[in-house]
DNA sequence: CCCGATTATCTAAACCTTTAGATTTGCTTC
DNA sequence: GAAGCAAATCTAAAGGTTTAGATAATCGGG
């Protein structure tokens, strides 16, 4: 920690010490003129003596633009957020962008409120008119429960990005729920099942109804049958894997292997199996959604679809980045969810 | 989305729409003189109606304060670091602060890199020295694994506080560690367990070492039957749990408990104690460390113990806001873990 | 060695605030 | 209604950069 303030010194000091102008100093910096490389060596060499940086203020009050985005989390300890946050800066990252982070922390404050929907609204539309007051040159929105926001917020003309949400008209970055449902129950068919079943999240739930469309889709092009009994709707928590498990397990015939639409639930129809006595993944097999991080710690490690959480962000990030500049962003496919094969899937008993 | 933008209204444009000088639109905004409640009145009227925003990097440039701090993770996908995160953000806005976040990506960059050591001190060195370009007020560095880092940064004066790390003369916030592990083991005896080993971390991790000083402290105390066989070393990972749990339950006189340093290690607990039949909590204890999400998925749901993580950072983004207002940091305790009791832990069999 | 054409460098304004210090306004009191 | 004083408001400089436009230096050619 040395005495001086690395703010006392400016460019002046630097020109003064080089014998320059203040203008060749800045030209040096940006590369925005020739500047002859005597003078260049010289002023570069003073710069580095007096470990001088350029202030970042008084630049993006010139420029009029910041290179710093901001983002809005609604909550940065929901297991899926710190991913896209991690990808939104390796992208940053590359792009000598800076990250202005505002955690909404949407769960914990709104329990403590009554008009949710209200003050969520609220919440949010503060933050961004703070982050724009912050001068950021766009903003990223990571939304914990996909729904429409479009058309929430006021930007005053500064671009907005939503990560893992769903809008209609705004640039929205999600991944190929779909796909990844289909992908699933395509191994589960490959591995010999023909009775699966699903147990869903909540249905007013964007990215539960997509997987439930996946799952549809793969049900009538495998031909496989199709019984209502075997789709239960489930509230994403794990109680309800357990309880509908317990439902499928019942029934006359069975099913084989069951889709659950994210982990948590996959550990209800652990539980379940386990209470029962029937075999994982010997009786049944089960599939889970999400990769989280227990999923690998549990007995049996659960089989899992991966989401692509990281290029999430990282597109967010690069959209954003074009709209910033005025470019027109193209038109990406949704990138898709990974099946991680671990211990709960195996061919069914009997064929 | 309006048309005009942000930025284009200025507190010159609200001065002219009030008939007021900048000056006075100024003393309004700031309260630094006063002004007579009529114009006062006027002027925010105004304020409201254009939607205006004072342009904050004109602000930090004149104040030479940007009430933004840098928050440096290692890896913001560790899992204590989001809990970190949000406590700093929740002090944050109390204080209306800002937080400028960069990312270290230790873990992932770090492998692709030969010579480790220098290139971390390398990245975290570059992220200092790019947020204090960036003018923040001051510093939160959030390691994933506690170690020293004294002196490691040159920050010009401005104040850095180390969240989760341990630093000998600098401000750096930890939890209570030994008296967590202390607080473990009481649990343990007043159930009645006198035989409780041990499975540590890798004991040159600073954490460990304190844990196991409690867990010492504890064996003292309470004048429990000291055995080194009943301590073992594993390294945080889950192998580690299972291979000592094997050896532990080969032991002539196995303990009836076992304290694991965190709840990964406790995983493999649960799975030696599966495989060789042996039940929990009826024939053997389990208490684990972190309160990761997944210790209540597990079967059975593991007892644990939580750490103060929003807390962590909460004190961290208070000391480093009163270091910023040159004042003195309060001499506080440490925070404490909290006990979360769940079904791995029972009395033993025979007492 | 001078001229013209390039190329390099400099001067000064602008970006939008904050804030001393100067000036004006409004009130009280005689 | 004028003097005196406090309160309100204004003027103008400053903060550190970028960037047109002006000026100075350099170079090649005759």
């Amino acid at each position: 920690m040395r005495g001086e303030t690395l703010a006392d010194i400016g460019i002046k000091e630097i020109a003064a010490k080089a014998n320059v102008s203040i203008a060749t100093v800045s030209y040096v910096l940006n590369g925005t003129r020739n500047v002859r490389p005597k003078t260049r060596e010289r002023v570069l060499r003073v710069i580095e003596e007096m470990n001088y940086k350029p202030n970042n203020a008084a630049q993006s009050l010139k420029r009029k633009r910041t290179n710093t985005i901001g983002v809005i989390a609604e909550d940065v300890t929901v297991f899926n957020v710190p991913e896209i946050i991690d990808g939104i800066n390796d992208c940053a990252d590359k792009l000598d962008m800076h990250i202005l982070l505002t955690n909404l922390r949407l769960d914990k404050r709104i329990s403590r409120n009554f008009d949710q929907v209200d003050s969520y609204r609220s919440f949010a539309a503060n933050a961004v008119s703070e982050l724009l007051s912050k001068q950021v040159d766009g903003i990223i929105y990571i939304g914990i429960h996909p729904r429409d926001l479009t058309g929430l917020f006021d930007t005053y003309g500064k671009p907005i990005v939503y990560a893992y949400c769903y809008t209609q008209n705004d640039v929205s970055l999600q991944y190929n729920d779909e796909q990844a449902s289909y992908d699933a129950m395509a191994h589960l068919v490959k591995q010999g099942h023909k009775r699966i079943a699903v147990i869903t999240g909540m249905m007013d739930s964007i990215p539960s109804r997509l997987r439930f469309n996946g799952f549809y889709k793969a049900i009538m092009e495998y031909n496989l049958p199709f019984d209502p009994q075997l789709m239960k709707m489930g509230n994403w928590e794990a109680e309800s894997g357990y309880r509908l498990t317990m439902e499928l397990l019942e029934l006359n015939e069975p099913p084989t292997a069951i889709l659950a639409m994210n982990d948590v639930m996959a550990v209800g129809v652990l539980r379940a199996a386990a209470e029962v006595g029937v075999l994982i993944p010997r009786e049944l097999s089960v599939i889970g959604f999400d990769n989280r991080e227990f999923s690998e710690y549990l007995i049996p490690r659960i089989s899992t679809m991966d989401l692509p959480l990281h290029e999430i962000g990282y597109q967010a990030m690069e959209s954003l980045a074009l709209l910033i500049k005025g470019e027109p962003i193209p038109n990406n496919p949704l990138p898709n969810c990974k099946l991680i094969e671990r211990d709960s899937v195996a061919p069914p008993l009997r064929l």
